[in-house]
DNA sequence: CGGTATCCGCTTCGATACTG
DNA sequence: CAGTATCGAAGCGGATACCG
């Protein structure tokens, strides 16, 4: 069983205000950056399909998680040089192994959305 | 092994805009709420153990956090009758499952931030 | 000690329009 | 098709003050 004294043991002031975890704690567990990862945990997916997957998010929104994950080294970009444009997203092999420790959670989440809100009435 | 497509095979529509479990991971999975739910795993906390151990955390958010955790059913409050006041918190079991399946990804995060980091040079 | 209320800047976000 | 630019609205979040 992992705890967070744990982590710390073997990464000190793991998750304090200035530390790195810190940051990519952000990126990761973000509104749309959980969406878009998992999403991609399903295979290779177009700009255009991620738009249509994701249900509701903004086309700027898209591209600023997709930048981040991209800067991160969780997602590859593949630009192909056809008329018309088109353009691939992949996880990377870091990224795979993120999604396949999120998915778990959002299971989690469908198995136990409802019981939550129907006891907190909202 | 759990995908996307799996969770919506028993769940149609989750986590599209509307439904409930989009809800739910927007509250586990917020700037704070990830962090409170994290040390509560260590064990029973108070107000000022929280503010002290939630490194950056400022009192408007831990005390909107706690509210909406306790309302969701992840977290208990308890209040002791004593002058001056002392407040208990502790996670549910249902917040104690939830904690279990975050408490992997952290350590992943722990393990890879720094590297993810330098490969974005930020 | 354990909060709540108020103010306010600053970022986030969505809608729209536009480009290669 | 695959984005970027711009703008206004909303709300996140911190500081401060105050209450039980």
């Amino acid at each position: 069983m992992v705890s967070l004294a744990e982590i710390r043991a073997e990464r000190p002031g793991a998750f304090t205000h200035a530390c790195p975890t810190r940051t990519v704690l952000d990126h990761v567990m973000s509104r749309w950056g959980v969406l878009v990862l998992c999403t991609l945990g399903e295979g290779t997916r177009r700009w255009s399909e991620l738009r249509r997957e994701v249900d509701g998010i903004s086309e700027k929104m898209l591209g600023q998680t997709l930048r981040i994950l991209v800067a991160d080294g969780l997602v590859e970009r593949e630009s192909l040089p056809t008329v018309p444009p088109h353009v691939d997203y992949r996880l990377t092999p870091r990224g795979r192994e993120l999604v396949d420790h999120m998915l778990p959670l959002l299971a989690w989440i469908g198995d136990n959305a409802d019981a939550m809100l129907v006891a907190s009435r909202g």
